[in-house]
DNA sequence: ATGTTTTTATACAGGTAGTATAATTTTATG
DNA sequence: CATAAAATTATACTACCTGTATAAAAACAT
């Protein structure tokens, strides 16, 4: 994206951040940025592709930090969860996401409608999978719900909490404590009393890319590759095998049609640089990819 | 409210349903209701003041219905206060509340959002003191963050339900119960770690007319009229006397300055039919009326 | 230096909410 | 019934919005 492009981009923003969405026109925006309307819809096709582009631009960054958390740490440990549902709660405040969610969600574009509600799904199946991490395969039946009622309890304590307290006073690490420590004793009683609203097998339905035999294998690639990160995480040049990691590890899980030859090319890349891995970690993702590709056919 | 305004407003109001708030032009309202534009702008000044007036009309109706699933009924019991979450779940659903306050929330009118807000801050409060009837003065700490949590697992579970099982297969009943059951166990885990959020005390700030005193009188107010209300439900005229009850419920506890020389006459009217009432229940509300005056004056 | 792309300024189309006003109809009242 | 008052209508208008169209100017690339 261009230099230019990407400045419309951060003033609009601001302005959505000051004023809201709506109520900034794009008059507004041609102003403060002191380009024209031509240049403008040169750039994004409509207000709401604008938007569009401002969100997915944080999404993908704030998703990737989250992600990040995660290196050499522990799956199962609750305190990393709990910060990495800091930093995207932190993430929606700084860019007022949530408000900008509820405008779109009130307004009738239908595109944009469905952008956001799969960006909650996604989120929803996130936190889902990181449960299970957290609270053991056997909790299974019951970490969608929980995962959905954990974000509603969230979001209306933060709500409640600003009300409460003033807007700028929002102590982000005690209302997620707080909240993680509802949904803890939430699970308990779900998988005691074994009541279940939505089963799971419904993510299917809802991301059919993402298979029951790929989700076996989202965990082990997730693990391979979170070893070869830490292997490199102290050498100089990590940012770039981070970058080769995360394509192949995105490419496989999160595109309908992983391109074969495209991931092999990097993991030869990556072989370039075998001096700084474990070999037996390379020669398992190599074996994972390609069972990967055969399990895909069937 | 004239019969024609009515007309408008509810023609208005099934075409904010069946397009939503923004979506529905004035010009689309004059049409199908056949009116001009100065007559719609002798009605409402804005097309704001036209929602406002759709919410309070319909909020005022359940508002009561809910209160009347009370009468003859233990406060304690929870199912009761299922029924009357249901009911509104239902209204709410039937209106497509939920949609328009969104709809609102990201609009720029600062009233109409304020309006919104102290609806809600209502229903919490609402929630809060039903809490109290249903768990027990000694879990107070915990009841007004339980209220608020009750209402983010509510919500987020009747999105996901109709998410995962079609619009139109709500089962609002089976939702509820799953939700009051999560209620339950969360209670019970707030009162073991004996966390806390907002203190309840918080709410005299937001609603400064309801004084700490007030809250006893409000709760004997409530059983005495229950009590009177059930002695005349079976009676003929009973809906003449609810009518005085309701009343006198609303002067005294909504109103910031009641009028004490009105609701005595109100009480007058009552004694009308005091043939119909246990004797010492219309005493018992006299000497409440009595003593609740004298506490205001301090 | 020349051709291509980007940017600008400007006018325009079609939509919105709300105002203004004069003419007409309905309603209330003597 | 007649007349005054109030409500309603049709219509034109303001001011704003998003998005399109276009010709001229500027920037860039080969």
């Amino acid at each position: 994206m261009n230099d230019r492009k990407q400045r419309v981009l951060k003033i609009a923003h601001q302005l959505f951040i000051e004023k809201g969405f709506q109520a900034t026109s794009i008059q507004d925006i041609l102003d403060e940025s002191g380009i024209s309307k031509g240049t403008f819809y040169n750039y994004f096709s409509s207000k709401n592709e604008l938007l569009v582009a401002i969100f997915k631009s944080n999404y993908e960054k704030v998703q990737k930090e989250r992600d990040e958390l995660l290196i050499g740490r522990d799956r199962s440990e609750i305190e990393i969860f709990i910060k990495q549902v800091e930093l995207q709660m932190i993430s929606n405040r700084e860019n007022r996401f949530i408000s900008l969610f509820e405008e779109v969600m009130a307004s009738n574009d239908t595109d944009l409608k469905r952008l956001i509600e799969l960006a909650r799904l996604r989120n929803i199946r996130w936190i889902y999978e990181r449960f299970i991490d957290i609270f053991g395969e056997n909790k299974k039946p019951y970490l969608l719900d929980s995962a959905n009622m954990f974000l509603g309890i969230l979001r209306e304590n933060i709500k409640f909490y600003q009300l409460a307290n003033g807007l700028h006073s929002l102590n982000i690490s005690k209302v997620v404590h707080y909240s993680v420590n509802r949904l803890i004793k939430m699970v308990d009683g779900l998988a005691e009393s074994g009541e279940q609203l939505i089963p799971p097998e419904r993510l299917d339905t809802w991301f059919p890319a993402k298979k029951k035999c790929s989700q076996a294998y989202s965990k082990q690639f997730h693990q391979t590759i979170t070893k070869l990160k830490k292997a490199i995480q102290e050498h100089s040049e990590h940012s770039k095998y981070d970058e080769l990691l995360d394509f192949v590890l995105e490419e496989l899980l999160d595109s309908k049609q992983p391109r074969k030859f495209l991931i092999e090319s990097t993991l030869a890349s990556l072989k370039m640089g075998k001096a700084l891995f474990e070999k037996k970690d390379l020669e398992e993702l190599d074996k994972l990819v390609e069972s990967y590709f055969i399990q895909l056919q069937d």
